[in-house]
Order: C-alpha cells, then structure tokens, then sequence
DNA sequence: TGCGTTGTGGTCCGATCGAACCATAACAGA
DNA sequence: TCTGTTATGGTTCGATCGGACCACAACGCA
C-alpha cells in the first residue's frame, strides 16, 4: 500500500468541515465545494473519500455521533465510581443541553439534518436505532431512586423520565437562539430534580 | 385596478407549496422551480408576488406563523367563556404537540427553518419577537391557579412553566419521528398537569 | 528497476440554480 | 375607444451544482 495516508483522519477533517457550514447556515449550504474550500482541500478528495453527497453527509453524522457518544461517556465515567442516579441522571440531561461548543455544535448539526431524518431511510437509522434508550435509563435510575429512598415512590419512572429528557431536549432552542442562558436551562433542569428526588425515606 | 386578482390569495397558494417542499425534504429543495412546480404555476409568479427566494422564505414563514396563531387562537376561545387555568394551560401545551396535520406541519417547517434562524437576523424576527411571551402566559395561569386554591402555593410558576412548554416542545421530535404516538405525549403532559394542579385548598 | 495499487489534482459535462429581461394579455379609467 | 397600469408567460443569462473522467504522482512489492 503506498503513499500511507490516515483514511479515518481524512475523513475527520472533512466531515468537522461539513459540521461547520451545517451549523452556519443548514445543509443547503453544504456543497461539495464548499466543504472542500472550507477544508482547504480540492474537490476531488470529497469524491475519492465519501463518493457521492449524499454519502458525505451521512457519513460526517455518522463520526459526529460517534464523537458525542464519546463525550458522554468520558463525563459519565468523570462521575466517579458509584455515582448516585440523580448525578448520573443530571448528567444525562446536562449531555442533551448546549453547555460547550461541542454539545452546541452537535445540536445544532442534529436540527440541520432534522427534517431530513423524517422521510430519508438511511438517516434515520441514525437516530431510530434506540428510540427510547435515554428515556429507559432514566427510568431504571429513577427506580432505583425509590429504591434507594432518594425518590418519591408514587410517581411514575417512565413517565417522569421521558417527561424530563423531552424538557432538556425542548431547552435546546432557546438556549441556542439565546432566549435563555445556559446557566438558567441548568437551574430548570435541577429544580426538576430537587423535585424528583425529594427523599421521602432516607433508609430503605 | 385591472385584472382583479387577490393578492394574498395567491401568496398564500405558493406559500403553502413552500410548505410543503420544506417540510418533505428542507429549504434545500424549496427552489422557485420546484415551488413553481408544486403550486402548478409558472416560475415567473413567484418573482411577482415575493421577488427573491429570500423574500419568498420570509414570506412564507410569516403566512405560516399568523396561520398557527389564528389556529391557537380559536381552540382557546373554544374553550369557552371563564375557562379553568388548568384548561387553558393545557390548550396551549397541546397547541405545541403534533397532534393534527397543521400543527404537524407548522412545526415541521419550523424545524426547517431552525438553523437559519440562528444566523438569519430577518427570520430572526419571526421567532424572537416575543422569546418568553408562552412562558409568561402559562406562569401567570399557575400564578392565577395558585390564588385559586388548584395549585400548591410552594412551587415556582415561572419555573415550572419554563419547564412545561419545554417539555411540550421537547416532546415534538420523537412524535414527528413516531417514536412516540401523539396520544402518549399527551398523556405526559396531563401526567405533569395532574401533578401541578393537585388542588392543595380548594377554598380561596 | 519496473509494476500495479493507491491517492491527488484538474477539468469537463449536463442539469439546475436565482434572477433579469421582454413581450403581451387583461382590464379600469379617461 | 384609447391609454396606462397590472398581471402573466416565456426566455435567457451567468453561476453553480453533483458527479464523471483522465492524467499522473507516490510508493510498496516483485
């Protein structure tokens, strides 16, 4: 194999090239030469590392997935060993809110494509292959909050999770249209919390 | 005047195909072609009757915008005369779900137009106008069901109308997407309504 | 030293883009 | 009936699109 070339590296730079003009102005703007002018590489390597647009574009969602599940799972370890389900479940809900450049660019890239993981088969595997993953953690931990006697025991896990991934996931908007400041979707979010876990029974 | 030919009646024909365009696959494809196409009119009209594409987008957000707020409008005043607070904040929770074709629609589009609404200081506006105008109003409700005796005095209405509409609005995607049926987020969302108004003191 | 695979650069093609341009049909008022 | 505004249709332009094509540089291997 001559001219040893880092295939995975390439198509990193392209793909953050792609994220870039997605956040900027949506993906209408997202050409092959524009990309490549926004890489600072000829046309040409597009086609040679990604085929056709429309590979392009599903495989720069792909590794921006790919990086944003790491990020997770870097801050849920960063946790410590035997975290407590409300700092688990916090930092659950603080991964779906655009506190950095990363998790704002990430969001944003997502509701640039949005419309398209609608109707496009391909693209929507990328979102519909666990549907409800987020919503089930949430709800086992939950549980095991009441478990624990760190949650009310009448309310309803699975309810009460999905109600709260779909509350961080609607302070997406306003936060990035800058309605609402990070720090103040933060605070809606542990008022949520302090709620939940009220600690109706300290001992089990 | 010759040639009597309503005006927004017609802006509101090739609005409705721009509709229709974005929300099937992105402002990507809402060219004036495909517009023209989908209308069934010849291209030449949209440049009489908005001039730009740019022009033809704002446009056609505005028309969809005074539609949903017409829509809303109506379903409150269906709530007939001295409507409970409970009543009118779920009206307004469920004017933010997909649960009939227009609203689907609505919020598609908006979908579609989000990430120019971060950049776009002219569509900007449609959105920005008036940032926590639903907030205030569902705050001001919990307020006035706080006097009423329906809502527990200790909570924060502004707070947990924050994270209300959030909610709501957090509850589209995995609806549009079919994750959730339409039915189910409105359980979630009467689910959070029972929990605020739990009535603490029903006399004053 | 060739040889064949791997990667790069530049160019070209047909299609389509947004928008300008122009001719003319329709019709209210003089 | 004539006139000028209003509206419509069709055509054309330069730019840009995605993607195909071709020549060739780089390099491991025989």
């Amino acid at each position: 194999m001559p001219r040893q070339v880092d295939h995975e590296e390439r198509r990193r730079r392209l793909a953050e090239a792609v994220w870039r003009l997605a956040a900027r102005s949506g993906l209408e703007d997202v050409t092959l030469r524009h990309v490549a002018a926004e890489a600072g590489v000829p046309a040409r390597q597009l086609q040679y590392y990604f085929g056709t647009r429309e590979h392009l574009l599903l495989g720069a969602l792909e590794i921006l997935n790919a990086d944003a599940e790491r990020r997770a799972a870097q801050r849920m370890s960063d946790l410590g060993p035997d975290p407590s389900p409300r700092a688990v479940v916090r930092a659950i809900l603080l991964e779906l809110l655009p506190l950095d450049d990363e998790r704002r660019r990430t969001q944003v890239v997502h509701a640039a494509y949005f419309v398209r993981f609608l109707t496009d088969p391909a693209l929507a595997l990328s979102v519909r292959d666990s549907p409800h993953a987020l919503e089930d953690l949430v709800a086992s931990l939950l549980h095991l909050g009441q478990e624990l006697g760190h949650v009310n025991p009448d309310l309803d896990p699975q309810a009460e999770a999905a109600f709260l991934v779909a509350g961080a996931q609607g302070l997406q908007p306003p936060v990035l249209l800058g309605q609402y400041t990070p720090q103040l979707a933060v605070n809606l979010v542990d008022r949520q919390l302090d709620r939940l876990f009220a600690g109706h029974r300290q001992d089990a």
